[in-house]
Parts: structure tokens; C-alpha cells; sequence
DNA sequence: ATTTTAAATGTAATCGATTACAGTCTGACT
DNA sequence: AGTCAGACTGTAATCGATTACATTTAAAAT
């Protein structure tokens, strides 16, 4: 390893010279900055960034913990958060949770033992092992789209899912449909209880049911969807319109109810919600609400960042704006 | 930040033994092994990641270079690296390039300073700056799925993509296709040679043509089949197979295929590359080719963990098993 | 009881870079 | 010429943990 002792010797100066050519240049004659730079290059020196980390204190490094890396959806505002960060000279460490929560743990320690300096939180749950937790309390932190469960109060950067629920079911009432169901993600979720509030609103104001039997689901993949169309197609009452909890959901739906032979949407209305990319190209493309998935990332960075400088917030809930995005996937009722 | 050195006031021993307790319990008396482990629970103490790793010149960190995150196949492959570098206490740094040189080379960088100790691409540049290539000999350097470029052989996880583009081909031929159109991925890889040549060989063989303006395509991207079906349409003559060098571009090619009033398979068969979840539940299923990817991105991680401790592989190629899945989007020609 | 040996603990050097402080040098000003 | 300010550079402390080596302590052997 060429280390900055070598550099300095080379240079025929100090190690606190060659250090400040690096860092602040222009306190340096130019004539001893071309020596150390010469001698940089013909070293092939590089600083090393675990001991300028040390002294910093400061790993410049996140968390990001994902409990679904196959998601697409996730994956989109782990991109808006990997630019951001990179743009500040921060470095992304992944965790994938898979919902484990001793993985959970375990990532989260990393900002405990100054491996990382901040952790976002796609999941809901509080992250960190119970007997770290008041060893969290000034760790910085976000959540993006769920909220983090406890007393705490977390910045979180989410979507009106109320609102956005909502739209989707005006937007089913305003087809005719009378025969609702919906297929639900995880029911520990927050986002599950505001979904689901979304739509009970416009339903009972509207005076149509939303019987207990029309729901089912439980997690947010194409075979809860595939699962959920069996189970709702079993029931006496086929419903005319399903509310799928996002989009990898939906597309388990219709290519199951296609293969009851029925058809989206002339039999079933079928909405999603997320707007993943794919979305748009199955058959037929579908109604969902659109997340702005990769802003929601760089945002949730741009937030973590004032906390990791120790700053405060002056708003702890940041709401993006959705967007109806109406495809072939819903219809008139029959 | 409680540092060792109040852990060990607290408990009225030396730094060393502190350290000792932690790192090599059997080395302490069960007595001061009581004393400070009570010190550190009282202290919330964690030992700092960052000064050990100083000490060991070690980060226990990896870079995995991307270039496309929003791909589901390469998150299939981050997960199985993901994964493998858990269990052997390593966290993985994630770079997303965008196929940008610039941003190659600054991730590429964090080896030569320390932050990470190896690195994965999933790309098939040399992703260090030309001026540090001489500093990136020794470097631990594994790819997946495509090959570095450049004299230096590094080792490669890889599937072996020309016979995986004879199987697809004699699938094809079988079913009595004669015209055939394929809409590639990037030009410059060796992955496009190797499929191109595979899809080749077998036509060769049984006298059939692969004219220059049926193929097609540049990216590996939903956009680039849709508009390499709009290509394919205008020739005179139709192409009653198209080959898709990945499932995204098939996804595309079927959407648009269905949008010009033609059915697949009965008019166009249609088969892709990669075998990624949503295949399966596309209206028609997509016949395509299953690559291990996650066993794919376990395999690196644990052979760049080879090359980390400084050992020499007997192997520098390692070549997984594909499996033909074919589905409904392939049929008899007309 | 004394010597030998092994185990436990402490002291201080170390990893590589940064930086407060001290010292040196140059040039300007009187 | 002598003094002083200001610009450069060097010395050494520092970050927090680890560990070679030295020292102390306890147990075993004679």
C-alpha cells in the first residue's frame, strides 16, 4: 500500500504537506504543489478514505433498507436516492430485509457502530433491536412511503394514499360499478389501513358496499394477486371492479382472471396501484396510480442529509403529488 | 460517541482488555469479562467500525457496479450477491452507472482508496479511469454475465449464451419458422456476439436467412422492442419469429406486435432472454431463457471473495446452467 | 516454601490521514 | 539594516481500535 509517508518522502516535504495539497491546495507554493503532485502520480497514491473517515468521524455512507429488492417500484427510489447521494458525496449500503427483522437489525447497527452515518427506511417497521433502541434516538432518519411505527416521530416522504385511493374509486364509481373487492397488501402497514380508509370513504358515500368477504391479499406480489382472483371468484358475487394495493398485484389479477376465461375490463375492472414501468405494456395496460418513485428517493436523501449536518426540520411529513394515470385495465361496469 | 477508552474507565480496566472482551472472550477472566460487558451495556458502547477497520486495512465492504438498476434481472443477481456478502459479513456499496464512464470510474475508485475491498460489475467496460489502470492490477475484479473488456482476463460468472441462443433457435425452427428477425441489446458487448452467433449457427445450418434489416434494436430496453417491431413492420417481407435478446425488449415487441392487429404466436412468435418474474403472467407467457441469477450473483460474490483473501482460482470461467422455458409466446409458423 | 509456567492484564506502538500549533522564511515597510 | 506581517512548512497530537510486548498475577510443580 503507498500511504501518505511514502508520498512525502518521495516529495522530499512532510506528511502535512502532502495532505494539504490534496485538500485545500491553494495553501501551498505552487512550486512544492507540482513537486507533490508529481510525486502522487509516479506513487499512484490515493488517500485512504477509511482513515480520513476515522478522523472525520463521518463514514459518508447510508442505509438503505429494502424489504423487497425485486420490487421494481422499490427499485426506482433506490435510484433517486443513489443519485442524490452520490451528487453529495455519499455512498449507498444496501440492505436487503426481506421483512426479517434480525436482518433489519442488524443493518441498522451499522449506523450505530459508524459504518453508515443515516438509514432510510422503505419498510414500516422501527428497525432497530430493542435494546438499541434508545441508543437510536439520535441516529438520523427517514422513511419513504411507509411510516415508521413507535412513539417517535420520523421524517417520512409518502403520497396522500388516502387522496390517491380515493381517485381510483371515483374514478370506478364513475364507471357504474356497484361490485367492488380488493386485493390487499400487508395488512401491518399503514398504507394498507390509509388505502383501504381511501376507498370505504367514497364507497359508503356513495352507499355501496365493501363486504369482509371482498377482501383478501396480504402481500404485495403476483401471486397474492393470483391467490386473491381465485379466492374472489369462489365467492357467490362476482365483483365487476378490484382494487389491487399496487401493480405487481394487479398483473397476478387479470392474468388470472384471463385464465377464468373472463375479460379486463368488460367483465372486471382491475386498478393498481405504484405505476411500475411494465405497467404500461401488459394486456390490457393498466389503470394504477402513479408514484413519483424516483423523486420520493432523492427527496428522502435531501431530508436525511439536513439531519445527518444535525440541522432540524421544519416539516416532518413530506407529501408528493400522485397522478391518475387511466388505462384500458378499467371500464364501464356491465 | 462512547469510545472504547470511557468503556474502559467505567469498567477500571485498560483499552486492550476491553478490546480483548469483545474480540477474543476466552481470553479474559470470567470476572472482567462481567465487569466490562456490564460497562458496555451501561455505556450503549459500539465498537467504532471505521477504526478497525483502519487497523485491518480492511473495509469488508464490496462495490457492485450496475449499469441499469431499474432491470429486474440484475436486482435478481444484486440480491443473490447481496446475500452471499451477509453471511460473510461484507455490505455491499451499490453504484448504478447509467453506462456512464465518469460514474464507472468513481465507483471504481472506492477500491484503490480503501472504501470497499473488491468489486463486482455487472457491465462489460473496465470501469477504472485509464490513469488508474496500472494501480487496478491487483485489484479483486469479477464480472457476471458479460466479460471485461480488455487484455487482463478477469474472472466471469457467465451463462453460456451461445448454446442458450441454439436452444431458442432450434425451438423456432422446430415449430417450421423460416423468417426470422431478432431486436439485439447493446452493440458493443460480448453478449450480443455470442446470442447473435448462437441464433446464427443453427439458421446456418438449416439454410435459413438472417437478412441485415431483420435485425434490429441497440438496448436492452421495453422501448427498443417496441420499436424494433415498428422496424421489422415496415420491411416487405414479415418476419415470423422475432428472437429479443432480453425479456424487457420482447415485453415491448409483444405489446407493439398486438397493437398492429397481429397475434402472438399465431402470426409472430415471439422469444426473449432472461426468464425475469413477469414473464411468466404476460398475455401470452413468454418462452425465453432462464438464467440462475441469483445463484449467478452468489457464485461472484463468492469467488471475488476468493480473490479478497489473496488466493488464485483454478478457474477463471465459470459457466452456469440455462434452462429453455418455453410458453405461449412461441408457436407453429403459419 | 520456592521455583516454574501459564494465564491475565496493562503499556504503548500502530494503522493512515488530518490539523493545531510552532517554527521558518520571504518580502515590505520604516 | 532592522522589524514585522504573512505565507509556507514542519512537528507532533489526534481520531478509535487493535495488538506486540512487557509486566503482573495465579496456579502448578518440585
Amino acid at each position: 500500500m503507498t500511504n501518505i509517508k511514502k508520498v512525502s518522502e518521495l516529495a522530499g516535504v512532510s506528511t502535512a504537506t502532502v495532505s494539504r495539497t490534496l485538500k485545500s491546495p491553494e495553501q501551498v507554493t505552487e512550486a512544492t504543489r507540482d513537486k507533490v503532485m508529481q510525486a502522487v502520480k509516479q506513487a499512484g497514491y490515493r488517500p485512504n478514505w477509511l482513515a480520513s473517515s476515522v478522523k472525520s468521524g463521518k463514514s459518508n455512507s447510508i442505509v438503505v433498507l429494502v424489504p423487497n429488492l425485486t420490487n421494481p417500484f422499490f427499485l426506482r427510489i433506490i435510484g433517486g436516492i443513489e443519485q442524490a447521494a452520490q451528487e453529495k458525496g455519499y455512498s449507498v449500503l444496501l440492505g436487503d430485509t426481506q421483512g426479517d427483522s434480525k436482518r433489519e437489525n442488524e443493518y441498522a447497527g451499522m449506523v450505530l457502530s459508524n459504518r453508515a452515518d443515516g438509514l432510510i427506511q422503505l419498510d414500516h417497521s422501527f428497525p432497530f433491536a430493542p435494546q438499541d433502541a434508545e441508543l437510536a434516538d439520535n441516529v438520523p432518519m427517514v422513511s419513504v412511503c411507509e411510516r415508521i411505527e413507535g412513539e417517535r416521530k420520523y421524517p417520512v416522504i409518502e403520497l396522500d394514499n388516502y387522496a390517491a385511493s380515493r381517485a381510483l374509486a371515483h374514478h370506478l364509481v364513475g364507471y357504474g360499478h356497484q361490485k367492488f373487492a380488493a386485493i390487499v397488501g400487508q395488512i401491518s402497514s399503514q398504507i394498507y389501513r390509509e388505502r383501504l380508509a381511501g376507498i370505504r370513504s367514497v364507497l359508503q358515500e356513495e352507499n355501496l358496499p365493501l363486504p369482509d368477504e371482498m377482501l383478501v391479499g396480504g402481500s404485495y406480489t403476483i401471486e397474492a394477486g393470483i391467490d386473491g382472483v381465485r379466492q374472489l371468484l369462489k365467492q357467490p358475487v362476482r365483483p365487476t371492479a378490484i382494487f389491487c394495493f399496487n401493480d405487481d398485484i394487479a398483473i397476478g389479477a387479470i392474468h388470472e382472471i384471463k385464465k377464468h376465461g373472463l375479460r379486463v375490463p368488460q367483465d372486471i375492472s382491475v386498478v393498481g396501484f405504484d405505476n411500475i414501468k411494465v405497467s404500461a405494456f401488459i394486456d390490457p395496460p393498466l389503470t394504477t396510480v402513479d408514484q413519483p418513485a424516483y423523486d420520493m428517493g432523492r427527496r428522502a436523501f435531501e431530508v436525511l442529509s439536513v439531519l445527518m449536518r444535525g440541522e432540524s426540520l421544519t416539516r416532518i411529513r413530506e407529501i408528493l403529488p400522485f397522478q391518475l394515470v387511466e388505462r384500458q385495465s378499467s371500464g364501464p361496469a356491465r
